[in-house]
DNA sequence: CGTATCTCAGTACCACTGACATGC
DNA sequence: CGCATGTCAGTGCTACTGAGATAC
C-alpha cells in the first residue's frame, strides 16, 4: 500500500458525476416536459430573471459555461417561443441585451418550482443522511474539482454568489 | 432561518454537478483529442474490456446510461474506426455481441492513461486537500444521489418515499 | 492596431421517439 | 401470446470550428 497513490476513487469519481449529472438533466427535463424547457435553457432563463436589466450573450454564456455560438442558438428558441427578447445594448453597439419578456417571467416562475420540487427530493430521500458538516463536505469538494477544473480552461472567472 | 427546509444549496447542488461533469467531459475529450474519442465511446471501450468475450448491446446501454439506439450509433462509429467488432449471440440469435478488436485493446491503454491523468491531477489538485472520510462522503453523497435518482426510472409520480 | 461581440455555415455527438422485423 | 433485441427514420439540442462583419 502506498500513502497517497491514485486509487480507483479518483478516477471513477469523474465518471460517477458524470452519471449522476446526467440523472439530474434527465430528471428535470422530465418534469419540465410540460413546458419543453431543457436545463440548459432553463439555466438561462433563471440567470436573466436575476439580472432585469438584460444581459449580454456573452456574459449569459459564461453564466452557464458555454460558448457564444451555443448561447446564441439557445436563445434563438427561447425568443421564437416569446421567452426572451433581444436588444440593443445602448452602451455598446455591438452587444445585444437579453431579458426575459413577461411570458419568460412568468415561465420562470414555474421552472423555480420544478427545480425545487428536485432538489426537496434530492434533499428528504437523499441527502437527509448526511449531516450538515457531511453536506457541506460534498458541496465544498464539488466546488474545489469546479474551480480546478474551470482554471485550466480557457474560460473566464466566475462571480457566483 | 428555517427549520430543515429546502434551501439553495439542495437545489445548487444539481447545477453544481452539472457543471462539473461537463468540465470533466471537457477535459477528457480535450486530453484524449488525439485518439478522436469522446467520453461515452471511452466508456464503452472500457467496459467491453471489462468483459473480453463480448457483451450485448443492450448490457452496454445499460452499463453507460444509455439507450439502445443511441449506442448502436456510438457502436456504429467505433466499429467504423475498428475499434469494436460485432458478431452473433450463440445463445440468442436476437442479440449481437460486441467485443474490442485489437485496435481497441490497444486504444484502451491508451484512454486508460488519460483518465489516470485526468483523476491523478484531481487527486493532487482539488482532492488532497481531504481527508479520507471527507473523501469518502465526497462519494458516498453522489452515489446515494445516483442511486435515488436511477430508481424513478419506472414511475414518475410518488409522495410517499 | 488588436480585441471583442455576434452571426452564418457546417460538422459531430448524443438523446429521444415511434415503428418495425425478428426471435425469445 | 407478451416481451426483448436491434435497427431505421426522424427530430431536437448542445458542442465545436472557421470565417466574417461590425464595433470597441
Amino acid at each position: 500500500m502506498k500513502p497517497v497513490t491514485v486509487n480507483d476513487a479518483d478516477i471513477q469519481i469523474g465518471y460517477l458525476i458524470f452519471e449522476v449529472s446526467k440523472l439530474i438533466r434527465r430528471q428535470f427535463e422530465e418534469e419540465a416536459k410540460a413546458f419543453g424547457l431543457t436545463l440548459q435553457q432553463s439555466r438561462v432563463i433563471g440567470f436573466l430573471h436575476k439580472h432585469p436589466s438584460g444581459q449580454s450573450q456573452a456574459s449569459i454564456a459564461c453564466a452557464i459555461d458555454s460558448d457564444p455560438m451555443t448561447l446564441s442558438g439557445i436563445l434563438d428558441r427561447l425568443e421564437k417561443r416569446g421567452v426572451v427578447e433581444r436588444g440593443p445594448d445602448p452602451s455598446d453597439s455591438r452587444a445585444k441585451l437579453a431579458k426575459l419578456t413577461d411570458v419568460g417571467e412568468e415561465l420562470f416562475v414555474q421552472v423555480r418550482a420544478v427545480g425545487e420540487g428536485i432538489g426537496r427530493r434530492l434533499h428528504e430521500r437523499a441527502l437527509s443522511h448526511l449531516d450538515q458538516s457531511q453536506l457541506d463536505t460534498l458541496i465544498n469538494g464539488l466546488t474545489v474539482i469546479r474551480d480546478e477544473l474551470s482554471a485550466t480552461s480557457p474560460d473566464q472567472k466566475e462571480e457566483t454568489k
